[in-house]
DNA sequence: CGTCCGATGAACT
DNA sequence: GTTCATCGGACGT
C-alpha cells in the first residue's frame, strides 16, 4: 500500500492519468473517521483547449485558480448548487489540466458511508456518480486545493498493487458536457468494465 | 422500463 | 435571468 508521491501527478497526459487512476484507492479522512473506495471511473478535462472544462481558455476565477495550481492538489466544487465534485489537478503547475473522479468501488467505512447517504442498505448508488461518492466520503468544499501526496492530508489516493491494467478498461465519451462542441466527442471517459459501480448504468 | 423536473449556488450574459 | 462536469423522486408506458 503505498501513497502516489507528487511526481506521479506531474505528466502532462492527463488523458493517460485518468486510465492510470483506475484501480487505485481513495481514502478520506473527517473528523479522524476513515472511508475508501477503488475509483472505478475517471474523466480528463484538458484545459485550456477542452470546453468543457471550467478552466477553457485559461479562464482564472476564484472558482478555478485551483486548476493553476501544481498536480497533485485536489479540486472540489459545488455543482448545480447541491454536489461536491472531486477532482484531481495534474501537470505542472500553470497547466489546468484535472480529472473528475466518477465512481468508487467502496472498501473501508462502509458503515458511515450509509449514514452520509441516508441508506439503510447497501447498494451500488452509495458510491456511483461524481455527487454520491463525495457524499459517502464526507468531501466537500473544505477539501479544495489540498495536497494529496502527504500523510496527514484528509484526502489521499493509494496504490495498493491492484492491476487495472489486466482488467478490462472501457474509453468512451464524457458523461453531461453536450454543450461543450467538438469537445464532447473526445474519448475521455474511463471505467472498469462489469463493475456494478461504474455510473451511467443499473 | 422511460422521461421530466425541482433542489440550489456559482459564474456568466 | 440562464446555464451548469448531478441526483432522486414522481409519474407515464
Amino acid at each position: 500500500m503505498k501513497l502516489l508521491p507528487k511526481e506521479y501527478y506531474l505528466s502532462d497526459d492527463v488523458v493517460f492519468l485518468a486510465k492510470d487512476l483506475i484501480g487505485k484507492i481513495l481514502l478520506s479522512t473527517q473528523n479522524g473517521i476513515v472511508t475508501s473506495g477503488r475509483i472505478v471511473e475517471t474523466e480528463a478535462y484538458k484545459a485550456p483547449e477542452d470546453k468543457a472544462s471550467h478552466a477553457f481558455g485559461n479562464r482564472y476565477t476564484e472558482r478555478t485558480k485551483t486548476f493553476f495550481l501544481e498536480g497533485g492538489h485536489s479540486y472540489v466544487y459545488l455543482c448545480y448548487g447541491i454536489h461536491n465534485l472531486f477532482n484531481v489537478i495534474t501537470a505542472d503547475q500553470g497547466i489546468p489540466h484535472a480529472i473528475l473522479i466518477r465512481a468508487l468501488h467502496p472498501l473501508d467505512g462502509i458503515e458511515t458511508m450509509l449514514n452520509r447517504r441516508s441508506m439503510q442498505r447497501l447498494d451500488s448508488r452509495i458510491t456511483k456518480g461524481p455527487g454520491s461518492l463525495s457524499q459517502a466520503l464526507g468531501i466537500d468544499k473544505r477539501d479544495n486545493a489540498i495536497k494529496l501526496y502527504q500523510r496527514n492530508s484528509n484526502i489521499q489516493i493509494l496504490d495498493d498493487g491492484y492491476a487495472s491494467n489486466d482488467r478490462l478498461i472501457i474509453n468512451t465519451p464524457r458523461i453531461g458536457v453536450e454543450s461543450a462542441g467538438d469537445s464532447a466527442k473526445n474519448l475521455y471517459r474511463f471505467y472498469l468494465k462489469a463493475d456494478p459501480y461504474v455510473s451511467g448504468k443499473k
